[in-house]
DNA sequence: AATAAGCGAGAAAGCGTTTTCTCAGAGGGT
DNA sequence: ACCCTCTGAGAAAACGCTTTCTCGCTTATT
């Protein structure tokens, strides 16, 4: 067997040697469970509290089948979006007695499925947090990790509770405010491929362009973070466009920074927009024009629905599926454009 | 006991009855430890893979005395500087096949105890992040949650590995460049009355007033978020002050914010510094000078101070402690004052 | 006063593993 | 041919807890 028990920690059965009881007694007053002679309860208080006796809670797990513990699995940990639902979802949890596991798969797609299947098996149920894994994959996987809440993506066949932002129409708002600005060629800047917020948008600018055929609308490869925003400033400065649709805020910022090394002003040459409304928004040079997503619900609603499918004595699901409509904020990024179009 | 053992999860029960065998040869065989016939280590691990047998980690834990997972403790998940420390630790942790909890004790002091005393319980080790409780207490708490790591803290008696970073050279630089800008009235806006950090920044301040007696030099509460620095706006004004020494960067930009909806320009009226060069200090309005601390490195390096001690194998500890300067970052926000002072 | 009912505490099983202990059988040495 | 050693697999204990089961004791009922 394991360690031999040299100088181990206070178990219960220190207690019920010190209160002369037995150990399930013991187990009885700590879980307050049975009902328990007053006297022998105070008996048994008093040398928990002499001995300052703490229950295992590994060995209150395995015999509990619970863990009281919630895991979170994030693309990117570095994601001020993510930040926010992480801290939402933690403080949330806290306030019912809940600790949260973190996972980052570092945008390792592959990585996702063994994260959350590990998660899962350490922890009461799986917060997944835009998972970048197939339709099919997250299909085939949803059921393994039931109690599950979604965040960013949804399910078909396997009816998951999920929380979502309605990016398509983020991204026309958007577009659209650009427009009335006056600007004639826009550009997206588009991110992870396997994001499923990225191809909402790029539904949404479908959608954008039958709308406004008479708009030039390219779309030009990026990525999450600030490094992939600053690392297009060339091929935005050589694609011509006048408005600028940035995958997310960080996107933004980091093409902010590379437009003002290049001696670009925004807005006067180029407009530029975010998406998240994350707090660092309002506070770039200039500050940011974005579509405002409720980071700070989005979490503590997660441990909501978390909550509901724990405590659930096993009858009907009747899971929610949330949907948030992002809301504009316009600021000092975006500007008619200097020069009329051809 | 628990629940019977309905539709339970695959346990290794079930894999030893598929392969004819006992569970302990399950086990060895899924964990290498001893040696076992090659043709029935194939029938294990074949019944295994058909089962999708994964080992329930808590049974492991209990055996094992060990939960691969670690904890951390940080006053304020929603600061970025935290945050930054926690990703560094999580993806160095995940490396060597560690998770890790976290735990938020919102500024709340008398919870960090508690908090830390839970993560340690349910994990190999604790790293704990800026504590604000005393340093009576924390000498008592720390030998108890053994495997520790120290942020932004140390211990004199028990000697517990930490890092740390020298807050008060890192003041004493920035007010050093207020003056050599010209500025003669500064103003420090402290931090949380608990945090260590602030009270280094204090002594450093106290340090710089000795080599600058003509310097006049007020203090003034604040905080360590936006809010904070955002609802000191008129006390810094009504201060008289033209070069202000934020907690960190989260008040220089609530203050930034705050100063620019009174219609006082940064830095032409002002001065304001920053601490801690968060990633997001650059993309300010305008950019944000500051003391830059090595946040990435935190996060990692806290984890490899861990491992030590995790692997050590009982005998000679050798903590080490880790200090790191900050490195100015001068950009926009601090400039020459616009009038001569008295 | 005798029996039923009820309360409360100890014994023991069970949660899912790992690991020591034990022992059967194979193989080699004399 | 017999005994001893060695390999390797099963039995069982241990990890630290919760909870069912069981049973002795007290109290109420007729």
């Amino acid at each position: 067997m394991a360690r031999r028990n040299t100088n181990r920690r206070v178990g219960i059965a220190d207690v019920a040697e010190k209160a002369g009881v037995s150990h399930a007694t013991v187990s009885r007053v700590m879980n307050g469970n049975a009902a328990v002679d007053p006297g022998i309860a105070a008996r048994v208080r008093a040398a928990a509290a002499e001995l300052k006796y703490q229950p295992n809670p590994v060995g209150r797990s395995l015999a509990l089948g619970k863990t009281d513990t919630i895991g979170i699995v994030v693309p990117d940990l570095a994601n001020p979006t993510f930040q926010a639902i992480l801290r939402g979802l933690s403080i949330a949890a806290a306030q019912d007695g809940y600790r949260v596991l973190i996972a980052d798969s570092s945008e390792v797609t592959s990585e996702e499925a063994i994260l959350a299947g590990e998660a899962r098996r350490r922890c009461d149920g799986v917060v997944l947090c835009a998972p970048r894994m197939g339709d099919a994959e997250l299909e085939e996987l949803a059921p393994t990790l039931h109690p599950l809440v979604l965040i960013n993506r949804t399910t078909i066949a396997t009816n998951t509770p999920s929380l979502s932002v309605d990016y398509g129409q983020g991204i026309q708002e958007l577009a659209q405010h650009l427009v009335s600005l006056g600007h004639r060629r826009l550009v997206f800047l588009s991110g992870p491929e396997h994001s499923a917020s990225n191809r909402q948008r790029l539904v949404g600018l479908d959608q954008f362009r039958k709308e406004h055929p008479e708009i030039e609308l390219q779309m030009l490869p990026g990525g999450s973070n600030f490094d992939s925003g600053h690392e297009c400033t060339d091929a935005i400065i050589a694609s011509g466009g006048t408005g600028i649709l940035a995958f997310n805020d960080l996107v933004a910022m980091g093409l902010l920074s590379g437009l003002h090394e290049r001696g670009i002003r925004v807005p006067e040459d180029i407009s530029v927009t975010g998406f998240d409304d994350i707090p660092f928004a309002k506070y770039t040079t200039p500050p940011l024009t974005t579509a405002a997503v409720p980071i700070n619900e989005l979490g503590s609603l997660a441990w909501r629905r978390m909550r509901e499918q724990i405590q659930q004595t096993g009858d009907a699901p009747a899971q929610a599926q949330d949907e948030f409509s992002p809301r504009m904020e316009i600021r000092k990024s975006t500007a008619a454009p200097a020069l009329k179009p051809a």
